[in-house]
DNA sequence: TGCATTTTATTTGTCGACAAGAAAAATACA
DNA sequence: TGTATTTTTCTTGTCGACAAATAAAATGCA
């Protein structure tokens, strides 16, 4: 894997953001798996700089709980917490309804514009079978219609959850080649339409109706998980 | 103000934390003022060590929004958005209301200990009509019920909303001597009584109605103000 | 061999110094 | 006197080095 060559130059104060992008990305694609110790140094000489911006780095990502850091001993990708996943999805859930009905309340018409955006981007990555950008792109697609929504308190919680979703629906994902269902697709649509009319509690069922259906999926894989662990 | 003194000893990795506590204190009880720049060497030289956990403090303290930092330029206490108030109260009524049902659904016994604890304080500091104090322990006693719940999720979130509530509740009172009512003591009685009694739909009940008469009070102060900035 | 203790090794936390960027001050020029 | 340009100043971003803390390895001892 070619990395960061040819280019020395780096502006000053690029370097946090691009090792903070980097290493954001490669954790929520599961490309560092969960419990993998982190080392700074190693870090350093990857991105050929001094610790110091490779720290402030770690520090952002441990703000946003996808580090752990024991103090004076290793830092570490964050493990899924799969004993508490219902809290997840309570959170989830709670907050695509929040910012569906938001975005069905608040948005302006260029906000439209983004949404459909990814909403074809999901679309031709469902096409294309591509499991990685389909999960990149729907947590996309829903941050946009938060960030219609306009309120920044639940735009950053609903993005640190989507975060966290992809995470799981790699998972998901990798372990059973599931048939991507149109049906999501489709919801979207929908979404955007009740969005676009201004429908508040037709947004709200939308969501809330395409947040379960997800969580029941994923449930419905873990609970097997969960028979088997048992069972060994 | 007698300072940090007498102690250069300082256990190694506690610096970051005591730099971060105590400016996020000072920052929200206002002691150092919405929009005031924030110099690194000159926390570095009050706190007697050097620039590099101060900086880690200060990105602890970005990271949840308390400060802003401009690339290359100062950075500064984040100031409060007063056109956007309206987005912080959704927000805080929303998970005052997911909290404390929560709480009714989820909590231990041992929680209400805790919980009756910051209740108390609140009393005391109300009887006492130490404002400082108050809004600290009403904060407290609402984080506990958070806790109670036992959602990560929600708790973060409204701890930061209830960060923020109390700059804001520290305008409220340093503006007018307002009464403050023995009222919030009782409603938060009558909420404790709710989770006790596991009645998740009054607890749900009584949170909002808790919340929202708040943000009334607050809201009523900053209309008064609105209508005073656009006269002049 | 099995366990306690010392030694080594590795990784983090902190430091002081230096250079880049941007604002403020000083200078030049009309 | 007023504006454009240069110089200075001040703050941040980055670096390399060192010391503390912990884990792992080595040693001693029964």
């Amino acid at each position: 894997m070619t990395e960061t060559d040819s280019l020395p130059e780096r502006k000053r104060g690029s370097g946090v953001k691009m090792v903070y992008d980097l290493l954001r990305d490669e954790i929520l694609d599961l490309k560092i798996a969960p419990g993998s110790p982190i080392d700074e140094v190693q870090l350093a000489e990857r991105f050929k700089m001094s610790r110091t911006p490779i720290r402030e780095a770690l520090v952002r990502l441990a703000g946003e709980g996808l580090i752990e850091t024991l103090p004076n001993r290793s830092t570490m990708v964050s493990n899924i917490d799969f004993m508490n996943l219902h809290t997840f999805f309570d959170a989830l859930v709670l907050m695509y309804r929040v910012t569906t009905r938001l975005a069905a309340q608040s948005h302006r018409p260029e906000d439209l514009a983004v949404i459909r955006g990814f909403h074809e981007d999901y679309a031709a990555a469902l096409a294309a079978r591509d499991s990685l950008t389909m999960i990149a792109t729907n947590a996309a697609f829903h941050a946009s219609i938060a960030e219609a929504g306009r309120n920044p308190y639940f735009t950053s919680l609903f993005r640190r959850l989507l975060d966290e979703g992809r995470r799981i629906l790699q998972l998901y994902y990798q372990s059973y080649e599931e048939q991507f269902p149109q049906r999501f697709v489709d919801e979207h649509a929908a979404i955007i339409a009740a969005i676009e009319a201004r429908d508040i509690d037709e947004a709200d069922r939308l969501g809330k109706a395409h947040a379960e259906a997800i969580v029941a999926q994923v449930q419905k894989l873990f609970s097997r998980n969960d028979r088997l662990d048992i069972a060994l």
